[in-house]
DNA sequence: TATTATATCAAACGGATGTTCGAAAGTCAA
DNA sequence: TTGACTTTCGAACATCCGTTTGATATAATA
């Protein structure tokens, strides 16, 4: 009954450390002080500190999170409206982590450098969501482009959101202030990224062109 | 006389393991050991193991590596071209990890997660890198196209190289094993991301289509 | 109520890490 | 050679870590 207290306690206060800190820097005495809870408490619940890892990232449930990439459209949205809120989705969930649950922030720490055990737990998140792009990219793509070269195109357009997150530090030291400030928050970047995906995929004439947007 | 002699071997011994297991993983003990020094031997001559790092960082930026991202170009090669060279390049750095000095390794490390000493130490190498790119595109840009949007196009081709990079454990995932050896060694890559941002760029086909390459 | 399983607690264990210390060895000018 | 210095060395120190232990309290069961 109470253990079923202290257990929920200890993820709880995991979850946060876990997502800020990952699993090396996170400390067993930490938790268990956030927790209220002895320090015995963990290797009783859990077994050990992987175990206590290994719930709470299942605690974090990646069967809901499976719509997380995943934007809700109106039947008939034409796919480029669609790309645009895929990006913009996706790149929201990048970039605004202060605002976000723990939940999301540990499941993109095991993006980043991802724990063995949690591999296949985290499968079929990603695969939802890069199927959902691949649909958009099956309409506007003609029949004869092989599934290989769909996917390369699925991942040039990931791989521009996961960059502005991975690149946080550098962009700073490229580009001045005032036009980090200006073009470099959620909906611009969105904007830039649908518009250059769609540039490529022939949906929006070439980004070189001056009036654009 | 000597002094200099383990300050060196120090260094040397550190290089590859601060490059290979990052800056708190590497301990102190195995850096000394694989240099024949005695355990006070970091202390002494760097005052801490943060001192050993910093001169190590130190030591891998040679001026040179500005180079490391930019190839060297015929005078007179079309930008496409030119554009297939920086990306090939670019690639075959981020991914081509084992054969590479450890030099490299660390200064890619810092980037993924910079320490802070080391900022200004990089921030010209990149701004160096970052150029070349720009040099690129402002010959196939209108004139007109303000300097943040070509800002957001160079970092879009860069961000598709880097995400090969930062997503290896995500790729496997999601295409299987034989699609994998066929279309993700560097120069298969190497040639979509050019192929996609020339699309996008306008200066070749939409990647939509089937005949291409 | 008596007994048994379950849960909490303070305390310590065993190991690893960066750092410090004092003695020993080496180096070099006077 | 003497003496002052720099450098090496073994040993220990001070912390931190995850984990274990054994006693104690709590709850459930008979």
């Amino acid at each position: 009954m109470s253990s079923n207290h202290t257990r929920i306690r200890l993820i709880d206060a995991a979850g946060p450390i876990f997502a800020t800190k990952g699993f090396e820097a996170a400390t067993v005495r930490e938790i268990c002080h956030r927790a209220g809870a002895n320090l015995a408490a963990v290797n009783y619940h859990f077994g050990s500190k992987e175990g206590l890892y290994a719930a709470t990232v299942r605690q974090a449930h990646p069967n809901r999170l499976e719509q997380r990439f995943v934007p809700e459209y109106a039947p008939g949205t034409p796919p480029a409206d669609r790309l645009r809120a895929f990006v913009g989705v996706l790149l929201s969930r990048l970039l605004e982590l202060k605002t976000t649950d723990w939940q999301w922030r540990l499941l993109l720490r095991e993006i980043t450098d991802p724990t063995p055990m949690c591999r296949e737990m985290l499968q079929g998140h990603f695969r939802a969501g890069f199927g959902a792009l691949l649909g958009i990219i099956d309409e506007v793509v003609e029949p004869g482009v092989p599934p290989p070269r769909r996917h390369q195109i699925a991942l040039s357009i990931v791989a521009q959101c996961v960059y502005y997150r991975s690149a946080a530090s550098i962009i700073p030291m490229l580009v001045d202030e005032e036009e980090l400030a200006a073009h470099y928050h959620t909906e611009a970047l969105a904007d830039h990224v649908t518009r250059f995906s769609l540039a490529a995929l022939g949906l929006a004439p070439p980004v070189t062109t001056e009036d654009h947007r």
